[in-house]
DNA sequence: CGAATTGTTGAAGTGCTTCAAATAACGTGG
DNA sequence: CCACGTTATTTGAAGCACTTCAACAATTCG
């Protein structure tokens, strides 16, 4: 788990916030801190102070939030080219860790803080991430509050195909457990609902930790995100 | 439901989200038309265009998104001095609405950013209030995914609980079905777990929509927040 | 190659939902 | 101000989706 001061420029690969559309890739790129990390790597604990923002270099993190008795709750997986660690209070409430071989780049806020002083577009750009990730949260809510647990793995595909650079083939680098307390499921039935979308014939499972997807409007129905608004023929399949 | 393009500065009593504590009640209050509004009453729908930041003045409203079968969640209740409206798409993915006699400031959205523009201390403050929804949505996650009906109700209480004026006694603008959108639960499930409230002496019913608070620390207790950490006594009582 | 970890599948249990009916609260017009 | 129809809430009983417990299979790694 090295700590480099020498500055890199966040992945162009997979980018989900539009992040190097913009101007400021230039500005970032001589400001952060890079940070390897391999599975379990904590980059913050939940009570840390909130002093940085974070960005996914390579590999997958998530945050998540533990109970006393033990209940886990992963808040989101965190994909190459997302943000996180920026949180009102002044102590994070939830811990952020890393799934696989990660790196992170670490941006200290008071220096976010005095580029956005400076330059209006970039404090726009500070506010437009931040929306994006309540976007994704609300989407969430409606997940974890109204789907059924087959609805909600698919609905996990999805989201894992939407960031992948081939929407056939996606890699998992979380357990079946890490998924159940994302999803709010136990592992068992995350197992199941995989299982069950195989016997659908929406997808295939070359290894544990890979998805083929085979019926790619399936799979959508069954998330229950039609893509064709006016043939929701399989919104059955998600309850019979 | 009449729009008046007199500008008001938001109510100044039930203030959530700190917002007049910054230096900005000058800038606000030459900025915002205001709407009134009766139950039931839209402020703006799924699809609309995201062109402005909205604000409870007195009331209470809410966030939805409908399921193409029905299904409903609430991903947000509002209560005074809440900002809301704000999301990164050019179009709003959850709508909003009034759950009694409500009035909301409307800020149309290229004027705080010209604000914005113009003062830093402005955008930070644009940026820590979307900050903010963001660690209540990240509340809301592990409450819908991971805490039973009962845990669920008693949080909520908490939550309405914190933002009243007085502590010891909630006026509920919202119904049991509302209440159960937002919980990810059923309104008779809802209605049952106040019930069993009451039979454990947390809490008095002098209404349908009144709870009287009888036992603080019990209530904490059970929605999982206990006070004090050495002493989860009442832990069990969620779980019998 | 064998031990440990992770994933799958089965069977029984339970917490919440669904369906149904009764009760309470509300609003409206007489 | 009260009677009445309407709507919201409460409570009961049955059903079901997901969990829990348990065993087995597959994969990983020393």
């Amino acid at each position: 788990m090295s700590t480099q001061t020498i500055a890199m420029h966040p992945s162009s690969g997979a980018v989900c916030l539009n992040a190097d559309a913009a101007g400021d890739a230039d500005i970032l790129r001589s400001l952060g801190t890079i940070q390897s990390l391999s599975r379990n790597g904590r980059i913050y604990a939940e009570g840390d102070e909130t002093d940085a923002w974070y960005r996914i270099v390579s590999g997958t993190a998530c945050l998540y939030r533990i109970m006393p008795d033990g209940r886990r709750q992963i808040g989101v997986f965190l994909l190459p080219g997302d943000f996180f660690g920026f949180e009102a209070g002044p102590t994070h409430r939830f811990a952020a860790e890393a799934l696989g071989d990660t790196k992170v780049v670490r941006y200290p806020r008071n220096r976010l803080e005095r580029i956005a002083d400076k330059d209006p577009d970039f404090g726009r750009r500070l506010r437009d991430i931040a929306c994006q990730r309540l976007d994704a949260a609300h989407d969430q809510l409606l997940l974890l509050g109204r789907k059924t647990a087959l609805e909600k793995v698919a609905s996990f595909l999805m989201e894992m195909i939407r960031h992948a650079p081939d929407s056939a083939f996606v890699h998992l680098d979380m357990s079946r457990g890490d998924i159940g307390d994302y999803l709010g499921l136990t592992l068992e039935t995350v197992s199941r609902m995989f299982s069950q979308m195989k016997h659908l014939g929406a997808i295939a499972l070359p290894a544990a930790n890979a998805v083929r997807v085979l019926d790619h409007e399936m799979l959508a129905s069954i998330a229950g995100e039609a893509v064709d608004e006016s043939t929701p023929v399989l919104r059955a399949v998600g309850r019979a």
